[in-house]
RNA sequence: GCGCGGUUAGCUCAGCGGAAGAGCACUUCCUUGACAUGGAAGGGGUCAGAGGUUCGAUCCCUCUACCGCGCACCA
């Protein structure tokens, strides 16, 4: 019996225990090789049942599976038939059965190359971002085996091997060059004699004819991932040493995902470190991978590839890239939702209404604003507010968590500037020239510049665009968004700035949210009621009347030492806003919804109650953590006692 | 089977030892001169289940259930 070692994976393992000649009795094409097929001849005795079966040389192996068949029936040899379910491969495009077939193909050691790559990230020269990949690169490092290199595909780069008569092997870079090496050795070996293989040499025409059909290049090509591995220095002019070679390799960074670990990140390292003596990348940023819709891996072979074009199309570019920034928390793929990307089209929106605003305003660029400097509390307060949104935003970036810094910015820009600055500073916009006018409109400018930097990296047409279309405005540009430093923001913090406006910001939400409790219509203006207010309330409240008017409501605020009978009573940071509204509030409805203040702030202080009744917390929790829970149970108590006055206080209006 | 990873508000997802968050959706109100692709205010989670560690667990450990991904080729 024979049996096929180079065709069958069983049969080639039965072929190595038993050291068997490696016989394969197809072609390339599927087709039967048996005529000229030594292996499979060798000492087959002449007969009439081999006559037979060579008549199928050159026949489809299909066909000839089924007459084989056909002649086990006719010798009475066939028992039965039975289906039986039988996995083999199938190729993507064709959907032809794969069939196993044994080559010679070229290896690369390894092993050998992946030990300083595996250094290189044990000793932090490399390291991985989120960190749990390194697992991962080890595991497959460490285990990773020969790696072939040649592939039977019609593109990319053919292997530079040319192959002798005798089967002898010339690498060599160039064709010429193995023309050359051949010559050597067969005029040495005196199989071409030397004048012979002077005229070869010399005569262009001899010597195309010799390559073509004296010698055989190697028909495969490299792995796709040969090549690339020598992306990062080959591009840049590797093997001279050229400018841009000494200043981007090693470059800081590498962002790709996960599924690139093992074939292009690995084969860079092993590559660099091998022919550049250095990593060819500090950080390996592995980000999402987005999936389609059922959570399956995209892939051109698959052809699930959802085209970005189409969401492009629908939402724009900036919409889509934003929401990929924020949805690309580490270490979870994405599925990508167009209701996120809808949204942030929205904020994109957003954020030109708001420019438009500016230069409606005319708020322009002034070059000799500087922040530090600014006078109006406004102005420090988007200041102070800009730097820490820039500090935010930067460290995210720097910690890889680009989810983080796209919401730092999506935040600051909706909910610090539009619905705050901007509202707070319309009164001063459309109010008498002066200078405070001029700085706020400066100041503004100011702020909105500074968001378009941060917000460059994730919407970068909107904001280049507005770069350009505020540059008609104010001081000249000369160069593009994309070319300006990134912001760094010193000196801007301000703590005074912050506790006046968040007060505003505090005394305005907590009015509008009884409004809409009480059912207040927009078109009533209620008087506002400031009660024992301390005397730096009183200044604050007399400087931001006209802006609390505005954005609460308000018709006027006056200071009184209690807070009038019947008064809706608010607790602003400790102490009591009223609103005077006899015979406007349903009083069930406020007694009801001090109730449920009541019912709030009884909550928190029965949780820390429990937390400081229990010996063991206090004796083991750090000191500062118990400290903040009494802060905590003091500042609920405050809270409760003033709730309690006010509820004491509608009794006596009823 | 062998490895990973996930299970948090209706949906898509952050957070990951010290009072549950975002966007969208939902409810109510608002055509006030940047924006209705908008504004204001709300409702909605025993953080899959069970044990354990801890003064304290959505967060750490173990188990269970369910869901995904990789372990062919291609890229």
């Amino acid at each position: 019996m024979k049996i096929t070692p180079a065709h069958d994976f069983n049969d080639f393992e039965v072929g190595r225990r038993h050291n068997l000649p490696l016989i394969n009795v197809l072609d390339v094409a599927g087709h039967l090789d048996l005529k000229d097929n030594a292996a499979f001849l060798k000492d087959v005795p002449p007969s009439p049942e081999l006559d037979t079966t060579l008549a199928e040389d050159g026949f489809d192996r299909f066909a000839v599976r089924k007459k084989i068949v056909e002649r086990l029936e006719g010798l009475g040899l066939l028992e039965k038939i039975e289906p039986t379910t039988h996995v083999v491969p199938h190729g993507d495009r064709s959907g032809a059965v794969l069939e196993p077939f044994l080559t010679d193909q070229w290896y690369v050691e390894a092993k050998t190359l992946a030990q300083p790559a595996i250094a290189a990230v044990r000793e932090r020269n490399m390291v991985f971002v989120p960190p749990q990949w390194e697992a991962t690169f080890f595991s497959w490092m460490e285990n990773i085996q020969p790696w072939c290199m040649s592939r039977q595909i019609w593109w990319g780069h053919q292997i530079p091997a040319w192959y002798g008569p005798d089967g002898k092997i010339f690498v060599a870079e160039t064709e010429d060059d193995a023309v050359a090496d051949a010559l050597a050795h067969y005029t040495d070996n005196e199989e071409i004699t030397v004048e012979e293989g002077h005229d070869i040499a010399a005569d262009p025409a001899r010597r195309a004819r010799f390559a073509r059909e004296y010698i055989r290049r190697d028909e495969d090509v490299l792995d796709t991932w040969f090549s690339s591995a020598l992306w990062p220095f080959s591009t840049l002019g590797w093997p001279d040493e050229t400018a841009e070679l000494k200043r981007f390799y090693p470059t800081s960074a590498l962002v790709t995902g996960f599924d690139i670990i093992f074939f292009w990140v690995a084969r860079m390292m092993m590559m660099g470190l091998h022919f550049m003596k250095e990593v060819p990348f500090h950080d390996i940023y592995i980000h999402a991978l987005v999936r389609d819709a059922s959570g399956a891996k995209m892939s051109k072979s698959k052809g699930n590839v959802i085209d970005p074009l189409n969401l492009i199309g629908e939402y724009g570019a900036d919409a889509l890239r934003f929401t990929l920034a924020a949805m690309a928390a580490q270490g979870r793929d994405i599925k990508l939702s167009t209701q996120r990307v809808e949204g942030n089209r929205n904020f994109a929106t957003k954020l030109w209404n708001a420019a438009r605003f500016a230069e409606i305003n005319g708020c322009a660029r002034d070059p000799d604003f500087d922040p530090r400097r600014a006078k109006e509390t406004l102005n420090r307060w988007i200041a102070h507010e800009t730097a820490k949104a820039g500090r935010e935003v930067t460290a995210a970036i720097e910690a890889y968590k680009f989810n983080d810094a796209a919401n730092a910015i999506y935040r600051f820009v909706w909910n610090v500037y539009c619905d705050w600055y901007l509202e707070l500073i319309k009164p001063v916009l459309t109010g008498p020239d002066g200078i405070a006018k001029v700085e706020t409109r400066a100041a503004a400018a100011w702020a909105l510049d500074e968001i378009l930097k941060l917000l460059h990296p994730f919407m970068p047409f909107v904001t280049e665009e507005l770069w350009h279309v505020t540059a008609e405005h104010g001081a000249k540009r000369d160069h593009m968004l994309a070319l300006d430093a990134w912001p760094q923001h010193h000196g801007l913090d301000h703590a005074a700035a912050e506790a006046e406006i968040g007060w505003v910001v505090d005394l305005v939400s907590a009015i509008r949210s009884v409004r809409v409790e009480m059912n207040i219509p927009a078109s009533t203006l209620l008087p506002l009621v400031l009660a024992g207010a301390s005397p730096q309330t009183a200044i604050r409240a007399r400087h931001w009347t006209e802006f609390v008017q505005r954005l609460a409501r308000v018709a006027d605020i006056t200071f009184a030492d209690t807070a009038p009978q019947g008064a809706v009573q608010l607790v602003v940071r400790g102490e009591v806003a009223a609103l005077p509204l006899k015979g406007v509030i349903d009083l069930a409805a406020e007694r009801a919804r001090l109730a449920k203040e009541m019912a709030k702030a009884d909550a928190d202080i029965a949780r820390v109650d429990a937390k400081l009744g229990n010996p063991n917390f206090v004796a083991r929790a750090p000191e500062e953590v118990v400290e903040e829970e009494k802060e905590k149970r003091e500042e609920a108590e405050m809270r409760k006692a003033k709730i309690a006055e006010a509820l004491e206080r509608l009794k006596g209006a009823a």
